[in-house]
DNA sequence: ATTGAAGTACACG
DNA sequence: CTAACGCGTGTACTTCAAT
């Protein structure tokens, strides 16, 4: 494959910041978006804290109590999605304004990747070709950063590397408000002395496989690198081929703008748990119809029901459904009812929470 | 032998 | 006491049964 550019622009804060630009009065102030904390008792957890809120130690996915015994103090805010999602289109349209030409592919709502296959100018620049399209990219990044300040009144940070994963890493290090380009030449001396956590898709397990494989408590993507693709595909199967790579710095993962939706779910978690039939009917009623919507509006033909149900102690089970897409429509609240059913004639725990989730 | 359905595990923002 | 742990979406694995 030819060499790419690969650029990661990430709103830094993204949720906390729109809420500290919409109302002066928080700023200066450490702000938590995320559920309500009742007084220390809320079931919730963090969606988006500013800096200042991660200086108390708080951080976004902290259970909401938690970070309410380390800050009470704190402005805690609940997630205004809608007001999230409008601010999210305008910072993307910069970005297709400034990025014409290229492939731009939005992750959920605060994050983009951009890959600089045909950026005109860059194209243009025959003369020294390849200096010329980093700094190429390096610039149009400052300009991102610029514009989307200047209009939106947000900080982001960007990452530029070879891949998605260097552009990801390198744009974790850039945090906050900066940019970080990291060469081809550069990356196996900027990854060697990152911790392996820094590698997207190496999560708590993957990690403390790798801590009882090398018999340390930390480890760096050089000490990865030391690992040899049987090794890891002996910890991971499949998985271990791409580690491997990526601790080498490699990554084939295209930048893809369209994704089609492959499923759609709704989840509710009990203020109390509880197994009251009434009350649970009534609740799954509710998120039957709202999956209900959003399939209408997809206009997607789906096939599998799995309704998801998580007891008192966080024991978590789901039991599925497929039908003939045909009778799809007809079949979901039956189908659905019927697999929630089992769960309360089977068990006797509490109810913590209920999901339904349709695939296609 | 292959496919697919069901259920679980893990990851990310 | 032994914690606290949402929601929505994706991938991949294991197991078992049907074609």
């Amino acid at each position: 494959m030819q060499e790419r550019i690969i650029m990661l622009l990430d709103m830094d804060a993204f949720f906390a910041e729109i809420e500290e630009r919409e109302s002066p009065q928080f700023q200066g102030k450490p702000v938590v978006v995320g559920a309500d904390p009742q007084e220390g008792k809320g079931r919730g957890v963090v969606s988006t804290c500013n800096y200042k809120a991660r200086k108390f130690g708080i951080h976004s996915a902290m259970p909401i109590s938690q970070a309410y015994h380390l800050c009470p103090q704190a402005v805690f805010l609940p997630v205004n999605m809608a007001l999230y999602s409008r601010v999210s289109e305008r910072v993307m349209k910069i970005i297709q304004k400034v990025c014409k030409g290229c492939l731009v592919e939005q992750v959920f709502l605060d994050e983009a990747y951009i890959d600089f296959v045909l950026f005109p100018t860059i194209v243009k620049n025959k003369t020294k070709e390849k200096e010329n399209a980093w700094r190429g990219a390096e610039m149009l990044a400052k300009k991102l950063t610029m514009d989307i300040l200047e209009q939106e009144k947000l900080t982001c940070s960007i990452g530029i590397g070879s891949n998605k994963m260097v552009a990801k890493i390198a744009c974790q290090a850039a945090k906050p408000n900066g940019i970080k380009v990291v060469e081809p030449k550069d990356t196996i001396s900027f990854l060697s002395p990152l911790h392996i956590r820094e590698i997207p898709g190496i999560g708590p397990k993957a990690d403390i496989k790798l801590q009882d494989f090398f018999k340390t408590n930390a480890v760096s993507i050089e000490k990865l690198r030391e690992a040899s693709k049987q090794d890891l595909i002996s910890l991971f199967g499949v998985i271990g081929n791409s580690i491997y790579e990526k601790a080498r710095g490699r990554d084939t993962v295209l930048v893809t703008p369209e994704h089609e939706i492959k499923s759609i779910g709704k989840e509710h978690t009990f203020f109390k748990d509880t197994r009251d039939p009434e009350e649970l009917l009534a609740v799954f009623e509710d998120l039957l119809c709202e999956v209900q919507d959003e399939i209408h509006k997809s206009k997607l033909q789906f096939r599998t029901i799995t309704v998801v149900c998580r007891f008192q102690g966080f024991t978590t089970y789901t039991k599925s459904k497929t039908v003939d897409k045909n009778l799809f429509t007809e079949l979901f609240f039956k189908e659905a009812k019927k697999l929630l059913l089992r769960f309360v004639v089977e068990q006797l725990k509490p109810v913590r929470l209920i999901g339904v989730r349709v695939k296609v």
